[in-house]
DNA sequence: CCTTTATTCAACCTTTTGGTTGATCACGAA
DNA sequence: TTCGTGATCAACCAAAAGGTTGAATAAAGG
């Protein structure tokens, strides 16, 4: 499995866009958790479960530690930064394109006023 | 099609995790195009990119207007907003739990060393 | 009108995703 | 060693995603 910055981003992005991932993400924000903690809150089995938490470790969003027979679940708030930062790259500069336009409409109706 | 906070999170979240959309996103955030714009960089189809563009219409991350036959796709940077705010909502709140559990070890040691 | 350009609709196909169940593995406790 | 607990592996299935091609629609330009 490759793992280009784009790869990366593909698989962050693509995990979120499931609710029972962002539910589990925001649990973890609270702290870590085991698997079965994580399943406690769904309709559906341990292993569905598990299987999120695998999409969501192989996005980057989460890391599996050991403690005994349990796998307690962390966030790695890193992987959040950047998908923050890929997005407000591109809400910025979309912002600043339209503060360029809008000044270069004032600019050519004061020409044409004039 | 009921559109509650969530979905449009699911949709939003899910349209970013593909390579084709967030080129699209980029290239929008540099000012509005038409689909044959956008279609131009990627060896597909025309109408594959048109669906591409569909799913981020219905996530609620661009808009189409129309200009005679064109139909110009613009950005919505409401939508990428409300996808930071809930990336940091939660990086955020993880943030502040491991500082308060900085700050519990801290005087716990405190305690055992006097 | 007829043609060209820009785009969408529709049917279809293949791969991926999200779930199931049953078996297996890893560990601690008795 | 055996038992119970926590979690994963594996095989399978239905539904959704991402692409294709061909036909249809909308608007401008001869």
């Amino acid at each position: 499995m490759q793992d280009s910055r784009d790869e990366r981003l593909d698989r962050a992005f693509a995990a979120l866009g499931d609710p029972v991932r962002r539910a589990i993400v925001a649990r973890l924000s609270r702290g870590p958790a085991t698997v079965n903690e994580l399943a406690e809150p769904f309709a559906m089995s341990l292993q569905a479960v598990s299987k999120h938490i695998g999409v969501l470790e192989s996005a980057g969003l989460v890391t599996r530690t050991r403690d005994a027979q349990r796998r307690p679940v962390h966030l790695r708030p890193a992987a959040l930064e950047e998908l923050t930062a890929w997005i407000d790259d591109y809400r910025l500069q979309h912002e600043r394109q339209y503060r360029a336009l809008d000044a270069l409409l004032e600019r050519t109706e004061g020409k044409e006023r004039s």
